[in-house]
This record gives C-alpha cells, structure tokens and sequence, in this order.
DNA sequence: TTAATACGCAACCAAATGGTTGCCTGTCAA
DNA sequence: TTGACAGGCAACCATTTGGTTGCGTATTAA
C-alpha cells in the first residue's frame, strides 16, 4: 500500500538483509556472485534480489550475459530518516552523541529491555 | 535468528505499524480501545501485539480486567542506529543536517528513484 | 558451430501469515 | 449474584512466502 511497505516486507527477510550487506561489501556483483556460499538456490536467490528491486533497494545493469547488481541505499535513508523523527524526535540529540562516538575510538553498548 | 529479526518482521506489516502509530499518538491503549477504527476482529489485532510483544517493541501491564498497551522505542531505535551506521556511515554528516532542518521552519523532500 | 556459462520462466510444494469464528475465563458494577 | 465487559484460547481457512526442480534462452568462448 504505502511506498514504504515494499521497502519494510523486503527487509523482513534475514536472506534479503544479508544480500545487500553483501551488495554493500562489494557493489555490482552478478547473480552467480551472489550466490556463492548462501546454501539456496540461484532461483531462491533470484526471487529475493526481485524483492529487492521492487522495493528500490537495488538496481541492476545488463552487461553481455550478466546482469550486475547495485544497492540504492535512499529508501533504507528515508525510512531510517521518517521513524527517526516519528519515533525518536525527543531523542534526536542522540545522535548527535551517536555521531561523536563513531568519530571517536570505540563503540560502547547502552540499555536493552524495561518490561513492566 | 538474529534479534533484530523479530523486529523487522514485526514492523514488516503495515497493520502492525498503524498500531505502533497508534500507540505512539497515546500510550497505555487498552486492546478495545486500539481496536475502534480498524475494521479487524479484536482477535486479529491482539494477535498483531502479540507479534509486537514478542518482537519488544510493545509492553503490557495488567490493570483490572484491562491490558494497558505500552510502546518501546529501543529496538527500533537499536535498529535504526545500526542501519544507518552500517548504510550510511559517509553519510552521516546528513542526519545533522536533519537535525538542524528539524529544529528549524519546514522540511524539505529529496530525490527518489535512480534505476538505471 | 558447438558447448559451456549466466540467467529467466513456470510449475509445484510446505510452511508461515493474516484473518476469521466460537467459546471460555476473569473482573467489575448493578 | 448476575450480567455485562475485557480479554484469552483454539480451531480453522485462504493466501502469501520461501523454497525447490525442470527446462528454455541468450551470450560468450573453444
């Protein structure tokens, strides 16, 4: 329905994530590339790369018989961007520190659960 | 698998993040009161918090015969960190830019597509 | 030209998903 | 105490999803 709803049932799955973490590694690569140590199919692969495209979260090139693969990382941006100012607007300035601290040396961990 | 998975895939529905809005908008929603505009069966969102609950973006507290419906941000804020540390550590520097577009008058758009 | 490579298409399948209905339990108020 | 109200549980159903296999097509290399 919403443009976004494309771009969130694509990152719903764990195999689609871990395409375009690959994708993100190295930029361009081919089907085959892609499937190398995945454990399914080229078809299955296939089919989540189609996800992926329907969401706009990659693109792709013929060149000759193979068809290269990109990332477009503005939908995830969008996305990140819209639930961060929905969800953590009083929190923005965290960011801020977010920032400073991926500037800065190492990265610490902060509080997890608070169920009541 | 992982810990995010539960979350992604909660927030992979749509009716889950009209809850989520919802929940938002007024914390501490009992299930009838989340229920009333939503042309679902009581049962079918209660399963949808269900999902939340379980992906701990949705915490309850019993009071009475009613279910109070708290919302927590810190998985998405976890994921939303991660994302864009992960996609988008050049750039970075844009949240600020956000940031400052936030504190200030009017948000601006920014380009969408760019298939090749 | 022939064969290997890289991919597309379609059918098929099991399991998960989103939804329903029916009925049961606990709590509050008259 | 007796309803009415808020919610839980379980069975059931249709569709979607993630995956497979089999075969077909285009491109490259021998």
């Amino acid at each position: 329905m919403t443009d976004d709803d494309a771009v969130f049932r694509a990152l719903a799955d764990g195999s689609r994530r871990l395409l375009l973490d690959r994708l993100r590694a190295r930029d361009g690569q081919t089907l085959g590339q892609l499937c190398l140590g995945l454990d399914m199919s080229r078809q299955a692969v296939a089919k989540h790369l189609a996800v992926l495209e329907e969401a706009n979260l990659v693109a792709w090139q013929r060149q000759g018989r193979e068809k290269l693969h990109f990332i477009n990382p503005v939908p995830i941006h969008q996305i990140a961007r819209r639930w961060i100012t929905q969800f953590d607007l009083p929190r923005l300035d965290a960011l801020a520190a977010l920032k400073d601290r991926l500037e800065g040396p190492e990265n610490d961990e902060q509080g997890k659960d608070n169920a009541p």
